[in-house]
DNA sequence: GATGAATGAGATTTCATTCAT
DNA sequence: TATGAATGAAATCTCATTCAT
């Protein structure tokens, strides 16, 4: 409960994350730690992970922790990060979303990105959402990468001319996680074809209203 | 290494909760426990929310806290138990869903009556659907709850010939409470008819396909 | 309302006692909070003692104690389950008990070696013979020890025509910890001979009514 | 841990104990606390008990309690003070003890009222012999009232013509006291002559070496 | 006389973070 | 680089005692 931030004191010890050249070992031992994180957070959420749960997962020591991380923020920030890049690189990559058989693909493409990512950076991203994190920092990582997506999604829909309002795309992003978050949760392949397309179709109904004619 | 006896004695002072009668006074302070525990939850969410605040937030001390509340877990615990008592009831009494403007109406009637339980029980539903609680018997309580809203909705679909799986009535409930939280924490007044409107619409869509056709 | 899982989590910090693997220094620190906790137990008995009072005597931090047990009632098993061991040595290593001049020097040896094991675990004694523990276990520990010590003593002296009900034992051994106490309490050399002399005397008349002819 | 003795501070409110006049209602009422008190103390030992357990045990309330004592400590000096009250009257008591079937029959007088007053006040026997009490003056009544048995018990030996030097007399009383929380503790009933008999007849031997012969 | 309610000081326990080897 | 050990601030919980009705 000390440490804080970079902000109040210097970095004491060995300067965490980034800022040091790490040889193959420490990469290896720094990879341990983050997916041990991930797997962490993943069982008791970002919160009420504690830094012991987490080097005991990666099969390491306290000390060794934060000699890659300044501390258990850090540790999620890096983690944000990459999440966050690899959702902007989804909403950048969005396409136009029309009520005809092509738009109903591309929206497909678009969520089994979505679902993807999730199913890395679930536990980042379920803390987001949640509100668990307190750095600043990290908070506007999330909302802006959340934002960029609705903000994709609102431009390509009414490019097709459907109404989409601001309540309408936040009810879906909220939908969108939730959902990913108990297919994850509960082991199901995100790349099983019958998920995907169930997901799909509510979404696609619930902008579009018609069930696509997948045949016409 | 006789008389001694005893192992774990029982909690005393006053064993808490409903076990003791209380008085007008008793039950004054205890609901302005309840009442402070909602407020911090709402503003901390349940794992991060302190005893602390709570009796601070209701103007009282530690030592009353427990007197009426084994610790913040059984306080859930009696919030959880009132709050299952209005999803269920809300199970109960939800009608026959139609593509048809009668049931647009009940669903309209159904969604505006979850959302007015979150607005009152929104952080205990939270700390449900986050998976914050360590209790097993709050768990069931609000697995139970939202299996019988579930089961009711794909019942209600199916009378109405709506191919309901489980996987679409699942993605609706996560979208349900992840809006009514948007709604609620940003102060959104729950009953204003745009919003409602919205929602029902997104909804029903999302089931039936078509838009309902109003003036038809 | 999935993820959460858990219940209770398991101690966590370092897993305390016999679990973990221990340096040098870990076990010095160890023993000096058990060196610590015999002091105090002594001073104030078991009940009375404070993990504070055991930390500040070991000038130590509370973080350590947790380190290396779960609370005091650990500790205090750690110390209890050395203590039987000791006792029920003893209780195997008696010899027979008669009348004569060997007889007495049996018995002799068999209580010099019950006050050596009082001089170094009389506060664990105590917590067991004054009911002061809630630890099932614990208890289990103190009541088989002075059983094996009573039924010794009752075979002992059953072999040698002794009429020894097991009332009288009872008194014995009542005696003997009660005896112990004080000689210890008041720094009393156990190992002088007119103690043992005494103490010896007493409970051979106790047994046998006639005074040992040592010169017959 | 406030309140004290009655040196720290006035006694507020109704001033307790004896200092009072009481009704019958008042006087059934202490005399319920009294009773219960006991029975706490026979249950968890002096220390261990809490206020809560008593007034519990004697259906009243914490306001209740502080209405008659003035705390904790000043319930058991009231019990304290007829207890050593009674062993004050059996050390006068005493007759001589030598080792003929007189003096057997004098130490089984002497025996049974020990027992009996054990029965009775037990609890606070223990909290002397166990040395929970921090009271000063309790602990002076206690220790007096002990001694003045253990120097009766050896004026009345020493008067016989028998060595009973400090150690052994301290050995006696430390027995006497343990054998009658065990009897008490399991509710044999100390009045049985075989119980009293067998004590009689160890202690006499213990004293006196030879058994008595009965009926020469 | 009696009682439920309230209090707060102190005890226990947890855990992020730093340190010495 | 790695690690076990140590720390202390903060959180939880208990209980003797006082207060208002």
């Amino acid at each position: 409960m000390t440490g804080g931030s970079a902000s109040k004191r210097p970095p004491a010890g060995g300067t965490p994350t980034e800022q040091r050249e790490l040889r193959a070992q420490g990469r290896r031992t720094m990879q341990r730690l983050r997916t041990a994180a991930m797997k962490v957070f993943a069982e008791r959420g970002y919160q009420a992970a504690r830094v012991d749960d987490i080097v005991r997962a990666a099969r390491t020591s306290h000390g060794t922790f934060y000699l890659y991380f300044a501390n258990k923020e850090d540790l999620l920030r890096t983690l944000a990060t990459e999440c966050a890049g690899e959702l902007n690189a989804l909403a950048a990559a969005m396409g136009q979303i029309r009520p005809d058989v092509a738009g109903y693909a591309e929206l497909r493409t678009t969520l089994e990105g979505f679902l993807r990512t999730y199913e890395r950076y679930g536990p980042v991203i379920r803390a987001w959402m949640e509100g668990q994190v307190d750095d600043r920092h990290v908070n506007r990582l999330g909302l802006d990468a959340f934002l960029a997506i609705a903000t994709s999604f609102g431009r390509q829909l009414r490019a097709s001319g459907c109404r989409s309002d601001e309540v309408t795309v936040g009810a879906l992003m909220a939908m969108l996680e939730r959902f990913a978050y108990y297919l994850v949760s509960r082991g199901v392949d995100v790349r099983a074809t019958a998920t995907l397309e169930t997901l799909t179709t509510v979404v696609h109904r619930g902008f579009f209203g018609a069930p696509v004619v997948l045949a016409a």
